[in-house]
DNA sequence: TATCTATATAGATAATCATCTATATTATGT
DNA sequence: ACATAATATAGATGATTATCTATATAGATA
């Protein structure tokens, strides 16, 4: 659990992929849609999304010839709960 | 700030600065402490903090011969935010 | 079957990153 | 002034990353 927060973030390091993220949640579902608003070729799209789906950030499912994609936000939320443990982090007493 | 969010992110994605993170948020202060706990050499403990220092997630001042490092817990508040903004984003009604 | 549309894969490349060793700098204390 | 301790910088390196073009695959439809 604590081993893939990384990689969560790194998944979120991405000006792209935060682009991606927002637009699916706004709405958008499938690939050739996100396109249109993104300064990416089709093929780093399809890397991204890729991306985001092997770090759990998303999920899709083919519907005919494209793709749907879906954010899952309880990854979003397991993020939420890691930085607040961090920042609840107590000091430790008598450290001197 | 939504330009420099990616960049937060990116601090946050690397194991050895997470641990730096959390070290310093459970008390530790110098890195002549801190170096102990990670598998890395001093030099590349430098690089790590001189990255939180730069993104703005920690601060640093000199104290004689070592440097005391802090948590900016402002910085964590507004990954969070994001997040939460993120999470919360509305999909849009009409979209067909 | 031939074609169009959406998506994926292969291969290449330039940039960035995390890391090391060796050395320099800075401050303390003798 | 010298020695020690903490930290920073320089330079090198291998790995990963984001991106592209070109091509392949898969599904829908005429």
């Amino acid at each position: 659990m604590e081993k893939n927060m990384a990689e969560l973030f790194k998944a979120m390091s991405d000006e792209n992929r935060l682009k991606i993220l927002k637009q699916l949640l706004s709405g958008e579902r499938c690939g050739c849609t996100l396109i249109d608003k993104l300064p990416i070729s089709q093929p780093t799209l399809s890397y991204h999304l890729k991306w985001l789906n092997k770090v759990g950030l998303t999920t899709s499912y083919k519907e005919g010839t494209w793709n749907k994609h879906e954010v899952n936000k309880s990854t979003i939320n397991q993020m939420i709960a890691f930085l607040e443990e961090l920042r609840d982090t107590e000091e430790e007493v008598c450290s001197l």
